[in-house]
DNA sequence: GTGGTCTAGACCACT
DNA sequence: GTGGTCTAGACCACC
């Protein structure tokens, strides 16, 4: 796995960890890998790997039971509320670069709906 | 600099010296930097860099000028349809990210919207 | 094989492709020989042999596909271009000559339709 | 100098000057290199430089001079015919290429004719 | 096996 | 100084 230098590592790990979370690859309650098998497979420092934990449970995302593991959150809410974050993430940056190459919103949305066409 | 293993390194400075010709940093008929020097700023092979203006030679994005320099090209409209291509590669992503998060197409574009009106 | 040193190495070799192409004894849709292949059999190196394909690729006049090999496109219509371009040079090759040996145009003419002559 | 190792030396060397006879870069009556100078300029062996002029004097085209060197003809017929017969071998030549490019006689003048057209 | 990419370092022609 | 070409040899992804 390679990251990008510039952000640091454990946002980069909880947004793969969330994406998962969204796109239903982890399911509502099911169990995350535990720290130290997250800091094998990212060959991240195990310090690392716990505080990722510890953000993604800040944010209702998880729940850490002692003893037994992390697991996904079973509110359907919070994960809702995840899609919507990235989700606005995305656009930012989507209209963000679109800006930068002198494109208006207008005309991104209609080359999104005509990408649309192509597919339908 | 940094660069993505998975794509070509060549593709990589390319996207960037054709993102400054789209946004205007790089204008037509401007000196591009030579391909030392380009080799220098990456630190990457003049081999390697003589390869990305030979690619932008290719799609008529520069004129290389023996013994002088390469330059942008001052046809506006290879320009325009550089601009048409990255905004086009950039709606994929866009696209396709959002596919992933479970996002529909229209959802995106209403997102876009709000975004704009905030804008506004 | 001997190479002029005037001419770049890769450009006569393409040369002599192109005219298999032409001629037909390189049919549309035939196997190219592999890069390696042609780097041994013109003992050139392997990278040029590999610029040589690049270059064909970028008239239009083969197809690449990865881990198959590279192929001479089945469109007519570029080898039907490729055929005139090649006729063209040989005209102002020819033209050239006979200018340095102070013969015009119209005597030119005339020697080829008396030479075809001979023929029919 | 470069030689086809495919065609005697001699041959190309009498080519050459024979060239610069027709062209008038070697007028009539005006003297040719010394045998030795002819092989130093050409690193060709003297005997191979003797050779040229003897064939060059059996065509007609010069006189040797015992003592003084070999000199071009100064007779006007013998450089004229030595035109048209090097006229005519790149006739012949440029049409058997013309027809290894599958392009007829009369499409090979009709190209003539549109080349001397752009140089009118 | 195929082509694609990259590095290292060389020589050349042109301005 | 510029780009153009060539060699040598390496690693990778694809089929």
């Amino acid at each position: 796995m390679n990251f990008d230098p510039m952000t640091p590592i454990w946002v980069q790990v909880a947004h793969l960890l969330q994406t998962d979370m969204v796109t239903g690859r982890l399911g509502p309650g099911e169990k995350l890998p535990s720290g130290r098998e997250l800091a094998v497979r990212y060959t991240i420092n195990p310090n690392t790997a716990a505080r990722i934990y510890q953000k993604l449970e800040a944010q209702g995302l998880c729940e850490v039971k002692r003893g037994l593991g992390t697991f996904v959150t079973e509110d359907g809410a919070r994960i809702d509320a995840l899609r919507k974050s990235l989700a606005g993430e995305a656009v930012k940056r989507f209209l963000t670069g679109m800006d930068r190459l002198g494109v208006s919103r207008e005309d991104a949305v209609r080359m999104i709906m005509e990408e649309g066409e192509e597919h339908a």
